[in-house]
DNA sequence: CAGACAAATGGTAGCGCTACCATGATTGGG
DNA sequence: CCCAATCATGGTAGCGCTACCATTTGTCTG
């Protein structure tokens, strides 16, 4: 059994599958250490003497070693990933959360991967199954209405996890977020503070965050006995400029003494301004417009629109970062951070 | 040398790293066969029988094994990931590409992972790099203006690449896009038609794609006879509606004759025809307004505005379905897939 | 100056999977 | 009915890296 395993023929490795590139045994015989000490000075260079460090630092640099990721990950049962889960890549609100995620992990070591769950309850599980078996080194999912079993494989991820966008009650980990009820009370009040009496709530692809902004809308109606369920109009539809002013027609046809409208989002709100301009409505004098997360056109256009400012790039760069603590054993004692909104009144609401 | 291999002591497997995730080796165990057959029941099910590949998948279910993807491209030198380099991950143009891209590779094997070049030549090589280090299935890039260096880690790469956006002279190896020159050609000769004279252009991040477009609106302009350099307001800053709207304000004021604007995209149309509705400007009267890109708002806007509509979420399907062919080994014949562009004339430019 | 201890480095054995080759069973042509 | 060709399956040896332990060297205490 033994026996022949000095063998030539079956001892010469393999022609290299990589295609030549440098392993790490290539940079230790260069340098004249061992393999693991160039790990070691790549992983931990406290650990490894000043003199081999730089002596292996030239020879990854000659070489042109960039380590196997795959490789490190198998060895190490740790991937350096960061796995995001969000329900939409074109949402502008989503892809400003993703955007100061990647600002933020742009030189750290971490890899992003993102997964697009469609707002589907059951592509989120599938895509979490997908993730976990990548032992990615953190999750960080948008919302805290996962399903039961999607909320199960969170939890045994193995990795720090950031729910984001929202606030809750009852974390899996880490949530950095704000109220989207609080959100949408703010701005109904400041329509009825406005002098608005008719006020109707106009919302798209209506997704739990919209659902909360509904009932903010519904609290503050009702604190002002001025709740009337016909003053609400959404659809399951994708959100679009373009709905806005259809959703606004139907809304007005069902309900023409309207004098104020919520709109879910900048894009609703941006159609409901621009079919008023058509159909020669004056803002703010006959139709109050208040709009939500406070894109940058919306203190350009013509009026310039209310809105609720909110703050998507912070959630990302702010879940990166109790995350990153969370790696580093340092788990930040505020597991819950709510990073709150503004009110941007404009001249949309300013009768 | 050969005793003392057996040796309880050094033999013992080394407590499970993975956290006790079931490996092919449990698979294999409870179905009672290989563990290569189990890896190929899961790859290539036409080269096990029936029976076994049955009993297989019953034991994949029932232990709720899932496949480990680094152990995976570690074995077999290439990773199921596609790598994606887009130089923004907020520009809507880029989102659409992008998700085309997710929606086509959705219930394929392949993973995704996403670099932001945030429009920098040298970040792009540094992105190289790193998924270079991944072997990946393929490479989607935007753009063709890769410095030599990025050029030349593409064309090393080993797998399909495919450039994105626009179509050029000499793909690194697939292209998918449209000719950036000729829509801002059209654009110019749209507006040239509709009787506008004094035609400026305003752009924002002047990226090689906008700099083409601006060299089509220049070619209709000088075969006019129309071309003046003054007619053209330009920022390297990154494009936004208010943005739109100061440059326009800029234009208007170095040249006050100013008959219509052919804008670089339509956040900045829009910021135009704001600042046309707050100075009581006329459009299309006084000023013709066109965009490029024909993101959905163009249609809805009052009045709506012209655009030239590109279709961004098949470049990203198209550019997949090219990949995918390549990887399975039948190299699309047309490397240069050209998918054109369309004038949309709209209210804007209706004098 | 012996012994204890820390710091620096290395060897070995996997991580979980697949490429490569070997083997046995089955088929078909002469 | 034999031998080659084909099919189905399995064994072995890594892929490139790191965890774990062993070894060496230098440093400090009493």
């Amino acid at each position: 059994m033994c026996r022949g395993r000095g063998d030539k023929a079956l001892t010469r490795p393999r022609s290299r599958r990589g295609g030549g590139r440098p392993t790490i045994a290539d940079v230790a015989r260069k340098a004249g250490v061992g393999a693991i000490t160039v790990s070691r000075a790549l992983r931990e260079p406290g650990r490894v003497s000043e003199d081999l460090r730089r002596q292996i630092l030239a020879a990854v640099d000659e070489l042109g070693y960039v380590p196997d990721p795959n490789a490190r990950a198998l060895a190490s049962a740790r991937a350096e990933v960061f796995g995001v889960l969000v329900p939409s890549l074109t949402n502008n609100v989503f892809a400003e959360v993703v955007r100061g995620i990647y600002d933020s992990l742009s030189d750290s070591p971490f890899r992003i991967q993102i997964g697009n769950t469609h707002y589907s309850g059951l592509e989120e599980e599938r895509l979490l199954q997908v993730f976990g078996s990548q032992r990615p080194a953190a999750l960080i999912v948008a919302g805290i209405d996962q399903t039961p079993s999607a909320r199960r494989l969170l939890e045994n991820a193995g990795c720090p996890v950031v729910q984001v966008m929202e606030t809750g009650p009852d974390p899996v980990d880490m949530m950095v977020g704000f109220s989207h009820f609080d959100g949408g009370r703010t701005a109904a009040e400041h329509l009825l503070e406005a002098g608005y009496r008719k006020i109707g709530f106009i919302g798209a692809r209506m997704d739990p965050r919209s659902q909360r902004r509904l009932a903010g809308y519904r609290a503050a109606m009702e604190a002002a006995g001025l709740f009337d369920p016909r003053l609400i109009t959404t659809t399951p539809v994708p959100s679009s400029v373009s709905l806005g002013r259809e959703l606004f027609r139907d809304a007005l046809a069902k309900m023409p003494t309207l004098d104020g409208v919520f709109c879910n989002n900048d894009d609703i709100a941006l159609g409901v301004l621009f079919e008023c301009h058509r159909a020669s409505i004056d803002v703010p004098k006959q139709i109050g417009i208040a709009g939500f997360n406070d894109l940058d056109m919306m203190q350009v256009s013509f009026p310039s629109i209310t809105s609720v400012r909110t703050h998507r790039y912070e959630i990302g760069t702010r879940a990166v970062a109790m995350a990153l603590a969370a790696i580093a054993g340092n788990r930040p004692e505020q597991r819950i951070v709510d990073l709150g909104f503004e009110l941007m009144p404009r001249e949309s609401t300013a009768r």
